[in-house]
RNA sequence: CGGGGUGUAGCGUAGCCCGGUUAUCGCGCCACGUUUGGGACGUGGAGGCCGCAGGUUCGAAUCCUGCCACCCCGACCA
């Protein structure tokens, strides 16, 4: 099992190299924090996307682009919103370069050309987008706005980790405006549900929806929902957020429209976002020490065929068979590539697909051809076997199937095991350092408690589950009356 | 910004304490040959401002000073 993985790149920098190259681009690297994702990486946050593109289309979304730089006027009108961001922004604040008079051959940034107004590079696109919507809602007619943003945000972050947390990343941000309360509200849960059956469907990661704290909500917000995934190590992973904005940034930005009565009212608010950060977690729910293990729905790659020959004669005709192979399964949506480099043998075929996770491998070699067989063998188990060529087609499809349900129940017990209910703070200790995971205890509902609980054990209030149980208990921390138990754990 | 650690070839490293031939080894890379059912083997080859800048010395990867970068632990973190 891998184990904190992305704290400890350096062992796992083998694979890792495969999908993403940390950015070391200059000696006084400015780009520090960044990540280089390279092409096998990005096609699967290609295949993300696309999934994600389509729920949100299928919910009413349309896609939109808005600007990167945001002037810092626009930036601070909703103050909590400016205020939680303030401490992590790049700021532009000059437009040219000139020659250095006293360093010859070098740049520097010309003094004469200093920005009026700074800009801020964009950590979240609220600002920008709320003035612009601002001009675009006049009538309950134009209501509901839903807009989704595919694009790159920026935070400076203090201290960045392995896409967990880098400084810029890659993510898509809805804002929607709704002419009611009821409707936005409504609308930052399905978000919320539809981050959750991404997860759970095609990811096979599940996940746990709730509602933050106080203390942990987005800035600005009324409320935040999110989903929430347990990583191989016992930590929790935050996957996804969807935020009840209320009016707070249509009051800020001064976005009214008129009702079908006639009357002036303030829009109700809605974002919601998941980022490259997924991919962090798609990677520690389901590696193992060979690399990568990617579900089927997610593989660029689903099946691969590596042929073994000794002779030009067996190449070919093995390539015919493959080929055929190839045709049928793309026939069938299957996504399949026959690995024909004659610059590499098997076993460094093998494993190289191993590493990059793919979910079946089939083998051919002189022994198939002559029994109409082929070597099947799963990423998932590491398990093989040898079959007739005959029906391997439907075989195939079937077990791609079966693989992506297998990892998720995998997964889910995983879970599952690792869900602890708790009645004292010394079991919830223990729990903490022995066992790792969730952990299920009754909270007083006051941020003094959870910053007490947070000190002392390093664990956070992950979430309120969406589904969970009203009961009478007593703060598993201050003993005070409480109404239902609350997911801790640590947090990456 | 505090505490600790590390910088030597694309990657991982030895050498540093105690200065002295042409800077060590492995992986990877290139050429040729033999190979090919789990990361092949042999032979030959390429690749180094030893993090940067000063200093001490006949001589510095090694000693001294300053700087820079990275990693880990904190602080910070929709």
């Amino acid at each position: 099992m891998s184990k904190n993985l992305t704290s400890r790149t350096e062992d796992y920098s083998k694979w890792y190299n495969e999908l993403v190259v940390k950015a070391d681009l200059a000696e006084n690297s400015a780009v520090r924090g960044c990540m280089v994702i390279k092409p096998y990486g990005y096609a699967i946050w290609e295949k993300m996307q696309a999934e994600l593109d389509r729920m949100f289309k299928e919910t009413g979304h349309q896609n939109a682009y808005f600007p990167l730089f945001v002037p810092k006027s626009l930036f601070e009108a909703e103050e909590k919103n400016a205020e939680g961001f303030a401490k992590e922004c790049a700021i532009v604040t000059h437009y040219r370069l000139q020659n250095d008079p006293d360093n010859e051959g070098k740049l520097r940034v010309d003094p004469e050309a200093k920005l009026e107004e700074e800009l801020i590079v964009r950590p979240t696109s609220e600002a920008i987008i709320w003035n612009t919507y601002k001009g675009w809602i006049q009538s309950y007619r134009d209501l509901p706005l839903l807009i989704n943003q595919w694009a790159n945000v920026v935070r400076w972050e203090m201290r960045t980790r392995l896409f967990l947390r880098t400084a810029e990343f890659l993510w898509q941000e809805g804002h929607t405006a709704h002419a009611t309360k009821q409707e936005a509200i409504d609308e930052t849960v399905q978000m919320n549900d539809v981050y959750a059956e991404f997860a759970e469907h095609f990811m096979a990661m599940p996940v746990i929806k709730g509602v933050k704290t106080e203390s942990e909500r987005f800035a600005g917000a009324l409320d935040t929902y999110c989903i929430e995934a347990l990583m191989q190590d016992g930590k929790a992973l935050q996957a996804g957020t969807s935020h009840f904005l209320g009016q707070n940034f249509a009051k800020a930005f001064d976005v009214k429209f008129t009702n079908n009565e006639g009357k002036q009212d303030y829009v109700w608010a809605t974002s919601w976002g998941v980022s490259t950060r997924l991919m962090g977690a798609l990677i520690m729910t389901h590696s193992d020490d060979k690399g990568l293990v990617l579900p089927p729905k997610l593989a660029p790659i689903q099946v691969v065929i590596v042929p073994i020959y000794k002779t030009d004669d067996q190449f070919e005709t093995i390539s015919n068979v493959a080929n055929g192979i190839v045709k049928e399964l793309r026939s069938l949506g299957v996504s399949c590539k026959y690995d024909h480099r004659t610059t590499h043998r098997p076993g460094a075929k093998f494993a190289q697909h191993e590493l990059q996770g793919v979910p079946l491998r089939v083998a051919i070699g002189p022994k198939d051809l002559a029994n109409g067989t082929v070597e099947l063998a799963r990423r998932d188990t590491l398990t093989k076997e040898v079959i007739a060529l005959d029906g391997l087609v439907k075989k195939i499809d079937a077990l791609l199937e079966e693989i992506q349900d297998a990892l998720f129940n995998k997964a889910l017990d995983f879970r599952s095991s690792h869900i602890t209910e708790v009645e004292t703070f010394e079991e919830f200790k223990d729990v903490l350092e022995t066992k790792t995971g969730f952990i299920s205890a009754h909270w007083d509902g006051t941020a003094e408690t959870e910053q007490k609980i947070k000190e002392i054990t390093k664990a956070t209030i992950r979430c309120i589950p969406m589904d969970v149980v009203k009961e009478a208990g007593s703060c598993v921390y201050s003993g005070k009356p409480s109404t239902n138990k609350v997911l801790f754990a640590k947090a990456y």
